[in-house]
DNA sequence: TTCAGTATTTTGTAATGCAAAGCAATCTAT
DNA sequence: ATAGATTGCTTTGCATTACAAAATACTGAA
């Protein structure tokens, strides 16, 4: 009857697995969940200012400074000053960090896309339009977001429009 | 072309948009996270026992514990020992958490639903099945999920079978 | 009664998370 | 040039999460 609440449930279901796939990955690394965010984030961006850091998680500069202090303990990432402008801090992950992520389980997108191939092509393009669908409903199209699931948050927001708890300010690329 | 990528994107997108939206919902209720998915959490369910609460929200006991002295604090929560095992102590919401709640900006759902369900029923049918897709690739199926998005944790697995980073045990439901 | 098991709290420690204050480098307008 | 504003990060102080291990309280069975 209500797809409506199937849907939901369905979305629910969704959500809750990469959540779950995540608080596995963190055990398996041995870091907390922010700081496997945190190099998720630079594995996928390259190296980045702490502000920019901040701006991408969506957590103030000052909390992103504490996880970096334990980060960087680790040898997991190295600060870096920027000398075209030397307040800025560039993190950068280390070989040792990255090395750790690639050393991580299978990512739920490696098991995704792995099936998803298998699809046939009317298969895949109905997911895809359906996604782009729930998408639109929840406002999220606008969100800047890279093609990982492991780990909860990346952000920022392009457009005007629809939903206004995102007002995040633009950003400059610019080190 | 890469159409696994722009569904990974879109999932990304659907995610962190619940999550941004949590936030917010974070920030209008005055609670913090924990302490507003523990309130969803009890209103979906009804009063729960301390354990079943930790179990439903994937958190240690100790840790549930410390986030109920606080909400019990602000008379959101009040706790009830069980007559029939006085081991148990039951968390129920109070008529002013429910308010709360109640009170809080539309919720995700209440969009998601009333755009849903402007769609056309073989729109609605493609949405629910892709999502059916996805779910299962991600081995999600599963989840025992309630139909809302607000907050970002219920728990509990069921069955055996697919990706094994869910292991809690069975629940027995009787207070 | 005693004892193993169950349910919660307590204790102790580490990590988040943020606002506000502090500092250093840069920019802007004089 | 140079005072003042701004930007970018860190420090400080505080509240909250998060969890393991120990302590406490109750139950049910031998």
């Amino acid at each position: 009857m209500d797809k409506s609440q199937d849907a939901l449930v369905l979305l629910r279901q969704i959500i809750r697995a990469t959540d779950l796939h995540d608080k596995h990955l963190s055990r398996m690394t041995g870091l907390t969940m922010p700081q496997l965010l945190t190099m998720q984030t630079l594995r996928i961006n390259g190296p980045l200012t702490i502000g920019m850091l901040a701006k991408e998680m969506n957590l103030a500069q000052a909390t992103v400074t504490s996880i970096l202090d334990r980060l960087e303990r680790k040898n997991l990432v190295r600060r870096e000053r920027s000398h075209t402008d030397k307040r800025k801090v560039l993190a950068c992950p280390t070989d040792e960090g990255l090395e750790l992520l690639k050393s991580a389980p299978a990512t739920l997108q490696d098991t995704f896309i792995r099936q998803f191939e298998d699809m046939h092509d009317w298969e895949q393009s109905m997911i895809v339009a359906a996604l782009e669908h729930v998408s639109h409903i929840l406002g999220a199209h606008h969100l800047d977001a890279a093609p990982m699931l492991d780990i909860g948050a990346l952000d920022r927001t392009n457009e005007s429009g629809i939903p206004d708890y995102l007002k995040s300010e633009q950003n400059s690329l610019k080190n």
